[in-house]
RNA sequence: GCCCCGGUAGCUCAGCUGGAUAGAGCAACGCCCUUCUAAGGCGUAGGUCAUACGUUCGAAUCGUAUCCGGGGUACCA
């Protein structure tokens, strides 16, 4: 309805010869001011330096000449709001739209056509998935889905990188400990993992092969066998969770074919490219960047930012519409410089978008737990979901701003029972689900149409409200590439529903009434399945 | 130093493309189960929206400055 209001004011404001101004809709805070609302006049009251209120009731006038069949009501308040109350027969339509489009209820085809890419998680195989990497695990796998919501065919991508530094201390590491496992002495590596999964590894390696590599020079097979066996995990975890990557793409591959070369090449064509003390380095102030950066150290290795540059293009070649990075703030400052490079090589970085989540601080008992992958104290993923459900995990991460920092107080999330709004959304529709359940016993019908105009309390016509407001949440969430947006709308909802739920009996002596809002209570149940099922989460008949 | 986030009730957070009386949950106190699930509802109490100035008819929301907390600032990823 939404839609239809803004056309409406828009072709009033075309009328009056008035700027077409971006029209603003909201659902008013207090029922008695209406079903919608739009501020519309007081900004044209400052573009156009007259009376608001005049101006509303200008608008107003030719409003109830083209539209009045759409509204019971229209009129000006407070400073120059223009409220409207809707007719009901097109609140009726739209609520009968629910039914009718069930499961597919909510989603739009803004993005028909178009590609998109999301890459996220993007850890290398160096050990288990940790709470952090949930963050951003769950916020990517949520964004996609809201992108696909919204029309979008969606990619998940999941970067890593298997040569370099960090994976050679990871097979030097497994080395020293099988070593040790065998019962040879040796000096385990400085900076070596500490963790516990690496005697895992190590124990693991020994049962299969025995004390055939006790000799072996290299630790290669030792980082290759580790790395199977974490990538395992950690696909297991990202299973758990129901994240499904549609590639995993290897840094390496950009050495293979000469991306790297050919990015360093046409960097340079276009200027960017100097050297200095034996190391190659980009330009960055030449293209507003505060510092110069090292793309190829000294040694001839490439710092990070190189291969990202070129992983970046590849995403532009690949010709997505939408290419969505999820980075934790840790990650920050690498981002405008690939930025900064793609824009130079005359890519449309305006179909790129960076979400950055800060960190997840993980407390017990109002302790934080320091957590480094390569220290031994970390919780991993795969605990923390395996002591609460996946489920609340995914809420858990979503249900903050990704703007702000996550504490997880572990005692909460294992606690089921408590505070965990989750168990809100899984009760308001199980509760809807027992009252089917007797009208069925009943033979009383959930689908009669007939007399949706018996719905007139006022909490029934709130409800109708906000539940037809569900496809703009999900174009809302997509604009905003918010999760947030959608736990925020079902906890509102269900709110309203256990409200309606207290004051009123839904299945009484009065058939009519009965089966009017037997058919609003099932409208409702598929807004919040579909809602929870777009952060992943299956609902619940029963609790 | 510079850059990025945040600072709203005792705690955890919504609200932030300026709008009508700043909202939830938890914790506290008091009510409501003969009636579709009390994992719920109703009520009471709790606020200098970090601070100051500015823009505006109107500021929690925008701007500038300051303070506090977190992160980043490598020829580490």
């Amino acid at each position: 309805m939404n839609n239809n209001f803004k056309k409406h004011i828009n072709y009033v404001l075309d009328e009056l010869k008035y700027p077409l101004l971006d029209i603003n809709i909201q659902i008013p805070k207090q029922i008695s001011h209406g079903d919608l609302t739009t501020n519309i006049a007081m900004l044209l009251a400052k573009e156009l330096k007259l009376n608001p209120i005049e101006i509303a009731n200008n608008i107003i006038k030719i409003l109830k000449k083209h539209y009045s069949e759409y509204y019971q009501n229209i009129s000006t308040a407070g400073p120059g709001f223009i409220n409207v109350k809707l007719n009901k027969n097109i609140i009726l339509e739209l609520l009968k739209e629910i039914k009718d489009k069930n499961e597919n209820y909510g989603k739009n085809k803004s993005g028909k056509g178009k590609n998109a890419i999301v890459e996220f998680v993007s850890a290398n195989p160096t050990g288990p998935l940790t709470v952090a990497h949930g963050r951003g695990a769950i916020v990517g796998d949520t964004v996609s889905r809201i992108l696909e919501w919204n029309g979008f065919n969606v990619d998940r991508e999941y970067y890593f990188n298997n040569a370099g530094r960090q994976m050679r201390i990871l097979g030097e590491s497994v080395k020293s400990r099988y070593l040790n496992n065998c019962g040879i002495d040796n000096k385990f590596p400085e900076n070596g993992y500490q963790g516990e999964y690496i005697n895992d590894i190590a124990k693991s390696f020994q049962k299969k092969f025995k004390k055939d590599y006790v000799n072996e020079k290299s630790a290669d097979v030792f980082k290759k066998y580790a790395e199977d066996k974490i990538f395992e995990n950690i696909k297991n975890t990202l299973n758990t969770l129901g994240i499904n990557f549609d590639n995993y793409f290897n840094e390496d591959d950009l050495y293979n074919n000469k991306d790297i070369d050919k990015t360093i090449l046409d960097l340079d064509n276009k200027g960017l490219i100097y050297k200095k003390d034996n190391a190659t380095w980009f330009a960055g102030t030449k293209v507003d960047r505060p510092v110069d950066r090292v793309l190829i150290k000294s040694t001839g290795e490439p710092t990070y930012r190189l291969p990202d540059m070129a992983y970046h293009r590849t995403k532009f070649e690949r010709s997505y519409d939408k290419i969505i990075d999820i980075f934790g703030a840790d990650h920050m400052d690498a981002y405008p410089d690939i930025m900064a490079a793609m824009n130079q090589l005359e890519y449309d970085i305006d179909k790129m978008k960076v979400l950055i989540h800060q960190f997840v601080t993980i407390t017990e008992n109002n302790k934080p737990i320091k957590m480094s992958t390569r220290k031994a104290n970390f919780t991993t993923l795969q605990e923390l979901c395996d002591e609460v459900s996946p489920e609340v995990v995914r809420y858990f991460f979503v249900m903050r701003n990704i703007n702000s920092h996550l504490n997880f107080e572990l005692e909460i999330a294992k606690d089921q029972s408590d505070a965990n709004p989750i168990f809100y959304l899984q009760y308001a529709h199980a509760r809807i689900c027992t009252m089917l359940r007797k009208a069925l016993d009943l033979d009383l019908k959930i689908d009669n149409d007939k007399n949706l105009i018996l719905l007139n309390e006022d909490i029934e016509n709130d409800l109708m409200n906000t539940m037809t407001n569900f496809p703009n949440i999900i174009k809302k969430s997509y604009t905003k590439l918010d999760p947030q947006i959608i736990s925020n709308y079902l906890e509102d909802l269900a709110s309203k529903f256990h409200k309606y739920y207290s004051a009123f009996r839904v299945i009484t002596e009065n058939k009519k009434l009965t089966e009017a809002r037997l058919y609003l209570i099932d409208s409702m149940r598929i807004i919040i399945k579909n809602g929870l099922n777009l952060l992943g989460i299956i609902e619940k008949e029963k609790m």
